[in-house]
DNA sequence: GCGACAG
DNA sequence: ATCTTGTCGC
């Protein structure tokens, strides 16, 4: 199969905020919510961080073996930090380095956990939707906070879920899901390919003994450079 | 107008 | 996101 990356992910963007929002509603109709996914053999987890002050944009992709979780590549990408952050416009920033970052893998994967929202977005176009939608592929996103919606308490034990929803329509947004005991719990959405119902279920198919399943907690660990990090604080004491 | 606001 | 040590709790 040949690549779907595309090259650049904002077909005709002129740069401007008003542009990119008006860009996400064409796009957010594009995003199926459907499974229509095939057996997973590869999954992988997308995250990015930032160098040099945010000005050197670091995208990580790890990409594991969907049974025994056993990573079979990595890839990363530094770039020219193009865009400051704006709530609501997050995949504008992120995107063109993530996309480099993936078209770098020696294999494309079933699946793709990114670190942020699916359609739990204002214009339902969080960066794993976009994401989703300019490749082609099946996407969730795995948030720490919620950027937008609202919902009931939450049970404590592991697994327990409770739907996001919008505050003025009710529509589903996504699930609120704590993956682990006694932590705050996970905004799981669909990104594209996935159903509301299942991505939650995908999410703890993943989870092992930390929050963040594997794919993102692993791509989250070389985007922010965890182990770099750790080793050069270890030193200076 | 005011408050909220992924990473 | 990033800047940053130790510390409380499972």
């Amino acid at each position: 199969m040949s690549s779907p990356y595309p090259s650049q992910p904002f077909a005709d963007w002129d740069g401007t905020p008003a542009a990119a929002r008006a860009l996400q509603q064409t796009l957010a109709a594009q995003v199926r919510l459907v499974d229509d996914f095939p057996p997973l053999r590869l999954i992988a987890g997308v995250d990015v961080g930032f160098e040099e002050q945010g000005q050197i944009t670091r995208a990580a992709v790890v990409l594991l073996d969907a049974q025994t979780l056993e990573v079979v590549a990595q890839s990363l990408t530094r770039i020219p930090t193009s865009m400051p952050y704006i709530p609501g416009l997050l995949s504008f920033r992120e995107l063109p380095a993530v996309l480099q970052a993936l078209q770098a893998l020696p294999a494309v994967p079933d699946l793709i956990f990114s670190d942020g929202h699916g359609i739990a977005h204002p214009r339902r176009l969080g960066i794993a939707a976009h994401l989703g939608v300019v490749t082609g592929l099946p996407t969730i996103g795995v948030a720490k906070k919620i950027l937008t919606g609202e919902h009931e308490e939450l049970g404590e034990a592991r697994g327990a879920q409770v739907p996001l929803r919008d505050r003025k329509t009710g529509e589903v947004l996504g699930t609120v899901l704590r993956s682990k005991e006694r932590v705050r719990p996970l905004i799981v959405s669909p990104g594209n390919r996935v159903s509301l119902a299942s991505a939650p279920r995908l999410v703890m198919q993943y989870v092992t003994r930390y929050r963040l399943p594997e794919p993102t907690r692993l791509a989250d660990r070389l985007a922010s450079r965890r182990d770099e990090k750790a080793a050069a604080a270890r030193l200076r004491r």
